[in-house]
RNA sequence: UGUCCCAUGGUGUAAUGGUAGCACUGCAGAUUUUGGUUCUGCCGGUUCAGGUUCGAGCCCUGGUGGGACAACCA
């Protein structure tokens, strides 16, 4: 009777529509999205959100889902940036049906629409300055005037939008308008814009054209070619819509027509997600490029080590809906984590090494250690590790005087470590200036792992042979803002709140040699430290490696 | 002195007129050869005022608060 197992999962308000729509039998049940990119920037993972939603709606109700490419303004657009997104959308593991698209391959047919227009009275081509249309079009609370050119006569208007689109006028003497309502409180049914003409080269059509269509006239039209079903987009795309469905109506001739509907965009705390601030850290050398690892980009999140899979993750637990948000950016490190912890390697790295002497392991002898890859894995195996009489372990688990809940080394404490043996700290060299320079340690020999040996201590630390460790160079990296909304500031400007700390090199890591043929891209779990990856700057002779995020660490946490 | 949209724990997001749930965060504890993972528990919420109803987070009215709109950008 009842399948209580079977729960009811819970929609989201698009699903609801799309739901709605499909038991409605509207369109037929097809479902249709697309992801409408302008090739002017690199995506970022508020982009992501939309892919993972426009994707990933299309794979649950059995739909499609294109790339389109709203390149309609050629002079901010590029086809470096057509490229990055199309590799930044497989890369988050999504293939769009066909295509990709773009708004330029609709440019006769939107210029045919725009003549048909004309012809019946909808649009004139108005001969004003920028600055005139500007102040007739009025204000929010305040209705606009009309412009003479208006009611000029059909033929005037067709005769001037062909010279437009043959290049007999200069850029911004001319402009198509559609005639909707100069005195609607929605200003963008103030006879908006339809095409602008600009003199400038287009990455695909070249010179063919001298007049560009705008963003609303373009969009709904593209929609409505590819038989979009339901079009998503942002919130402050609300007040386009009335414009949207005009411009449909003016066009749609059957009962198929497209529906806009938007929702809230992803902003993130403690960063910032506008394309123009980002560009800004770009230009001014804020940060290392567009996917320097403490960037939002895609990109950026790429070369930090995180994984699609934690991206889309990410992208399910946020959810859709209409109310402004701020997730906390400490989500998507749980998503990284999450996965990072069921697929890596465990290995061992000193970040910042001392160098502990067990005073009687044997001068000459040397021994390998068996480590676990991955005990999240049971697949994953295990590798010798070689140990010796000297070692590196962290500066951070040496104390002089440690207080007593500190399970790490200092003076006469015992601490095993990871693999191999029970050591007992008995003495300890300094510098002049107070470091640590050498740490004498003993050892218990019936203590080695995996030898049966029950013997236990607190504590548990990563350490590195000495005589074969590797060298290699890891990059530190926290969040690029100390503020939690940096760019929510009304007198201050975001790069007030940049964390001077965002980026710490260290040059003197030792890691186990394990690494040493470790390749850009890989993953791996530095024990009791964090997750990082190998960055594309590093070579063989010079390992470089990213921390992608710390692990959870609660005695930090305690002693903050 | 406009139009449109939004309002549920610290942060997100469910509940579609019938027990306010889940995730993250935070705080405890158990386990642990990673102070990780895993497991358990706890803290904490319907913006306000009316109305409709046997019953309102949900429907209605008003208030308050927040956001979007005045590019030949998208």
């Amino acid at each position: 009777m009842d399948t209580p197992d079977k729960e009811t999962k819970s929609l989201n308000f698009i699903e609801s529509i799309i739901e709605e729509d499909i038991n409605n039998k509207k369109h037929d049940g097809r479902i249709h999205l697309r992801f409408p990119p302008e090739p002017n920037g690199y995506l970022h993972i508020g982009h992501a959100k939309s892919i993972c939603l426009n994707f990933g709606l299309a794979q649950e109700y059995n739909g499609k889902c294109n790339l389109r490419f709203d390149d309609t303004n050629p002079v901010k657009e590029d086809v470096e940036y057509v490229d990055s997104i199309k590799e930044d959308i497989q890369w988050l593991g999504f293939q769009w049906d066909e295509g990709p698209y773009y708004a330029s391959d609709y440019f006769d047919k939107l210029y045919e629409w725009a003549v048909k227009l004309i012809q019946e009275g909808k649009a004139y081509v108005d001969e004003q300055s920028q600055a005139l249309i500007s102040e007739q079009k009025g204000v929010p609370t305040r209705p606009g005037v009309e412009s003479p050119y208006r009611n000029r006569p059909v033929e005037e208007s067709l005769d001037l939008f062909e010279r437009m689109k043959n290049g007999e006028f200069e850029d911004g003497t001319k402009v198509l308008r559609a005639k909707v309502d100069m005195t609607s409180p929605n200003m963008h049914m103030r006879d908006p814009i339809m095409y602008r003409i600009l003199h400038s080269e287009h990455h695909r059509t070249g010179n063919k054209w001298n007049i560009y269509p705008m963003y609303d006239w373009a969009h709904g039209q593209s929609d409505f070619i590819e038989g979009i079903t339901h079009s998503l987009c942002t919130l402050e795309f609300e007040i386009h819509r009335p414009l949207y469905d005009w411009f449909l109506d003016q066009i749609v001739e059957g009962s198929y027509r497209p529906r806009q509907i938007e929702f809230a965009r992803l902003n993130l705390s403690y960063t910032v997600m506008s394309k123009r601030k980002l560009l800004q850290l770009v230009e001014e050398g804020i940060v290392n490029g567009w996917d320097d690892p403490r960037m939002p980009t895609i990109s950026g999140l790429r070369r930090r080590g995180y994984t699609p899979e934690s991206i889309r993750s990410f992208a399910d637990r946020i959810g859709v809906a209409k109310r402004d948000n701020i997730i906390d950016v400490s989500l998507l490190e749980f998503s990284v984590r999450e996965h990072l912890n069921k697929i890596t390697t465990r290995v061992m790295g000193v970040l910042n090494p001392v160098k502990v002497i067990i005073t009687n392991y044997p001068e000459d002898k040397s021994e390998e250690v068996e480590l676990t890859n991955n005990p999240e894995d049971e697949n994953s195996g295990s590798r010798m590790v070689p140990f010796g009489r000297e070692i590196y372990i962290d500066r951070d688990d040496f104390m002089e005087d440690p207080p007593r809940k500190f399970f790490r080394m200092g003076p006469g404490r015992e601490v095993r470590l990871k693999g191999a043996y029970i050591i007992k700290c008995e003495d300890y060299k300094k510098d002049d200036k107070g470091n640590i320079t050498e740490i004498y340690c003993t050892y218990d020999s019936e203590t080695k792992s995996g030898s049966g040996a029950t013997r236990k201590v607190k504590g548990t630390l990563h350490w590195v042979s000495a005589e074969h460790a590797i060298d290699a160079e890891v990059r530190l990296y926290d969040r690029l803002f100390v503020d939690e909304e940096p760019d929510g500031h009304k007198d201050k400007d975001f790069k007030d709140f940049l964390n001077p700390e965002s980026l710490k090199v260290l040059s003197n890591c030792k890691l186990e040699p394990y690494l040493a043929h470790a390749k850009a891209g890989d993953k791996f779990q530095f024990q009791r430290l964090g997750y990082f990856c190998v960055d594309p700057d590093s070579r063989s002779n010079k390992l470089i490696f990213n921390r992608t995020v710390p692990l959870r660490d609660s005695w930090a946490k305690k002693n903050r």
